[in-house]
DNA sequence: AATATAACGCAACCTTGTTGCATTAACAAA
DNA sequence: TTTGTTAATGCAACAAGGTTGCGTTATATT
């Protein structure tokens, strides 16, 4: 499990989460990049960066699955677990950088916890 | 927006939602009534209940769609907004009763929040 | 430069969910 | 209880996001 070889198809995707400091999703992905490769190697590139990881994902609103960037994962284990906020105007999303307490839950064993936290961002906001 | 007719797939789906007490995903529905109502019926019925207050629906892994029944919603609002805990070993889903509070995001209007938490149900759990 | 094989492109496919339209059945009124 | 209106249904075809198999290309190693 590894990046093995820096193709184009790496090294493009790369420079869009490093450049943009949001999430993007898998569709958005293709639509912008999908004359320069095909689909397929978008698909399987994105599932390689968060194998290795150098991207998580969560899934938006409407099942989309979105990528951003990692911070301090490492291909066994990814431990950056934080919200997700999806402006409902614009469609952007980005990660929050709070975690949330939950309270314990007796007799169950918490191991993923995925929140989505919509409304209008920033930028939308009046 | 309303059910206006008390047909025989209304009825067995809302029987469906009063024996179990779980959240139910469109899927499975579709796999076990299949056989006795056309998918498109049950997937039309299903938005309909949910228009209606009377189910509410989130997205579990996988960006399923899943139901369960509401507590004290109206056809106008939808304002049991619970986490749902599904379970990674027998993929059971159900949801939470408490709320989880949300720290204050500057500039940011939250309108809406999916809290999935995943991890062992109280049967699976050892 | 030769070579092994990871990565790619393509086409075909899968799954969940949706739409249009003709037919059926729920329910109110006669 | 028959009739008439129209909501609800079934069917087939479609849509969109994502996956798979396989032959070809290109990266990295020797």
């Amino acid at each position: 499990m590894g990046v093995i070889r820096k193709t184009k198809a790496v090294e493009v995707l790369l420079k869009e989460f490093n450049t943009n400091s949001v999430a993007i999703s898998a569709k958005a992905l293709i639509e912008q990049l999908g004359d320069t490769f095909n689909k397929t190697t978008i698909y399987r590139v994105l599932d390689k960066l968060e194998d290795d990881g150098i991207l998580h994902s969560f899934l938006g609103k409407e099942g989309l699955k979105w990528y951003a960037k990692c911070n301090g994962c490492t291909s066994t284990e990814h431990n950056d677990v934080h919200p997700h906020f999806q402006c409902l105007s614009c469609g952007r999303v980005d990660c929050l950088t709070f975690t949330v307490p939950l309270p314990k839950i007796p007799n169950r064993k918490i191991e993923v916890t995925q929140l989505l936290i919509q409304g209008k961002c920033e930028e939308c906001f009046v």
